[in-house]
DNA sequence: TGTACATCAGTGAACGCGCGTTCACTGATGTAC
DNA sequence: TGTACATCAGTGAACGCGCGTTCACTGATGTAC
């Protein structure tokens, strides 16, 4: 049956978002273009009909995944806030829900280069929003932006990558984000 | 033709050797049981001569790859002789000979159990050797060694996942090591 | 407004390839006597 | 020390499965008149 424009439009979208969940908790390899159809409630035929390749589909759900953060971005009360949320057990366990770069930079270390940039412009773009509210001005103040996200993001992978009942998960988290609120002054 | 058990056991770390850098190089996913043995010099049916599966493998590369750096660690020149060589441009191209941490953390956080406790030891290794080079000492030294560490893995990851052209990939290792540095108190 | 036809999102089956693993075989090593 | 036999690391081919991608088909939507 054919769908109404309208209606095929949304179902696109629904699979872009089931992949943005799915790859940021599995990893692209992991995750076969059969399951991110059947979490958007289709079956893994059509998938052509929306997207030329998997690998298009990546790009699309890495962009989604950004745009995704950049809002609970917005709506964090300024950096300080950001942080404990950031760096929570929460997060830990909700990779799919998380960060993207907490979750894929492994990954796309290993892509092309036009999957590289779109996870460099969502990452330029964490580290202008941070630095927007961090004191001071200038290159000093981006370099401890930069500095930062470096932190932020691989306290979380390290996290991840430590067994759940080893005491370095939560130690992974806790001493970071005591040494990131200290770094921006409010430690 | 049978090999002296000599040979066998030589033949067998020339393939953990040949994994321990693929595996960080590609991914354990993107490295096919095939590639690591022609990598040592072997066709691939012989592999499982040696081990019980691509997994167990994967373990023994990761201590291996963990060895390696312990043993790189204890020839730098304290951790402020470490660093600049640890946040490098050299080492942000050549991921199969440095930190498996920065190389693989992403993946095994989607890994079994027994493979993040393999790498919880090597990370544990990396803290203490760290935490051993500062200046303090009790918790709040071993607290600033976690966060140190998180910040050198977290710098060289996203560096890699930024193209090589990008100014962000620069700026990542150059803004982490300064930030550092001064961590340490030789900013 | 109504009718005839073309489009195309979604279905379900199939194709081809690569990979992890298995297997029969080889022949030098190591052992039993 | 020498001889007969068992072992087992390495070879190369094969197996089976999963995955990305393709394809024929369906039938409601959208369009042409």
């Amino acid at each position: 049956m054919k769908i109404s424009k309208d209606q095929a439009k949304a179902n696109r979208e629904r699979v872009v978002a089931a992949a943005s969940e799915l790859f940021r908790a599995r990893g692209f390899d992991d995750v076969p273009v059969g399951d991110v159809m059947k979490a958007a409630g289709f079956t893994h035929g059509g998938f052509y009909n929306h997207f030329p390749s998997k690998q298009a589909l990546a790009a699309e759900a890495l962009q989604s995944a950004w745009t995704q953060m950049a809002g609970e971005r917005a709506r964090a009360d300024g950096v300080a806030g950001l942080l404990p949320h950031y760096l929570s057990r929460a997060a830990r366990k909700a990779p799919g829900k998380s960060c993207p770069a907490a979750a894929l930079a492994g990954d796309i270390g290993r892509q092309p280069d036009d999957l590289k940039a779109a996870f460099a412009g969502g990452l330029e773009g964490m580290i202008a929003s941070i630095e927007a509210g961090l004191s001071g001005e200038g290159p000093a103040r981006r370099a401890r932006a930069v500095a930062l996200v470096a932190r932020m993001v691989g306290a979380l992978m390290l996290s991840r990558a430590v067994p759940d009942d080893d005491p370095l998960a939560g130690e992974l988290l806790e001493a970071n984000l005591s040494a990131a609120l200290a770094e921006i002054g409010e430690g």
